[in-house]
DNA sequence: ATGTGTGAATTTATTCACAGCT
DNA sequence: AGCTGTGAATAAATTCACACAT
């Protein structure tokens, strides 16, 4: 069983081998992984070690096998179903931005405010609020971006429970209730500002 | 010492000591944070416990005065000075909504195009990106939003550390680079999806 | 020679359990 | 009686160090 910690730095070295020029470099050492994530080398293996197929013993990553490798384990190939959640200005963005790349399938956006849904061009289908379970059910929605007005963010979490939907990437302001047991990713401006805040001021003392 | 997990469930706690109606509840018990928060009241205990001045021993913890012990040792109070840099449309947001609240003290915002800058509205003074280090300086800012388009990046973390800023909030998709020893928090829409969907499928296994 | 893979050692964080306060 | 605060016990994650592959 892999850590929890584990897997998110894994997720961060696949993000940084993208950046990669695949056709410049076709090879990486930990050691330069280090240098590109900010990951010391030997965490970095150990944690390249907690997958199926690791590397090959000796000599450096193959940049592209270890992608796969990541792929695989990670789950990143299946192209998880995701929704957005709110279609303000913030949702919207992030229905464009998921668009614009082949990763995840959109499969739907919703909002409670059915003017906003008919107004918004979208290649993706649109849906008011309460439709969402039936809708989430229906097409197999595993993950939610979750950019609702802070007030509706209980009434929203409930309907996403409802609609099967297991994770939640937390836009809002406020916390999503715990009591459901979603897997919660949560990417308030002002609550991490304050995280960073609260490491200036430890870093200090 | 507080420990970096124990921090960053402090902020999440004072996020929802935030959101309780203060009227309406004067007292809460760990056991009834955990409901909000989903930290399990003996965890929750123990990260209070970490601070300079914890709750009165006996009885529930007084919102009020937890918050303000929170302010206090996280140096939540000292309303940290932050900018934003790079103007897009989530950059402009991020601007909108931090102005919003008394929270922060927003000095900047930068983009490298002169002409979004004339054209942006705002309280915030806005600045053409290579001035950036000699503002920030001046100014005495902490920390940033790093919302520039992800080609910027690396520019941009050399003028952020040119100017002595020390955190970065990160809304690229792109890694923050290593060197400068940034205090970085990264909120990639891809990245923390892929965390989510990774998190499922080792879930399932 | 250089660089990975991994069990063992160490460090760090979480959970427990109970003394002491109200 | 109920709840906090915290040292001690447990669990988890990181770091080390070295065998082994290229």
């Amino acid at each position: 069983m892999v850590p929890k910690p584990a897997l998110e730095r894994l997720c961060r070295i696949y993000t940084s081998l993208e950046e990669m020029d695949t056709a410049a470099s076709v090879y990486a050492s930990s050691r330069e992984l280090e240098d590109m994530t900010g990951i010391p080398a030997h965490t970095l293996r150990k944690d390249i070690s907690y997958l199926d197929q690791p590397g090959p013993g000796g000599g450096k990553y193959r940049v592209e096998r270890l992608m796969a490798v990541l792929e695989q384990t990670l789950g990143l190939k299946r192209r998880p179903k995701v929704c957005v959640a709110g279609l303000g200005p913030l949702g919207q963005l992030c229905l464009k931005m998921l668009c614009s790349r082949r990763e995840f399938e959109v499969v739907a956006g919703f909002d409670a405010n059915i003017n906003v849904i008919e107004l918004t061009e979208s290649d993706v289908d649109l849906f008011p609020s309460y439709e969402l379970p039936a809708v989430a059910r229906a097409r197999g929605i595993e993950l939610a971006v979750l950019t609702v007005a802070d007030g509706e963010v209980e009434k929203t979490a409930a309907r996403l429970y409802d609609g099967g939907v297991r994770g939640i990437l937390n836009y809002t302001g406020v916390t999503v209730p715990p009591e459901y047991g979603f897997d919660v990713r949560s990417v308030s401006l002002f609550e991490e500002l304050r995280i960073l805040a609260a490491g200036l001021r430890a870093a200090e003392k």
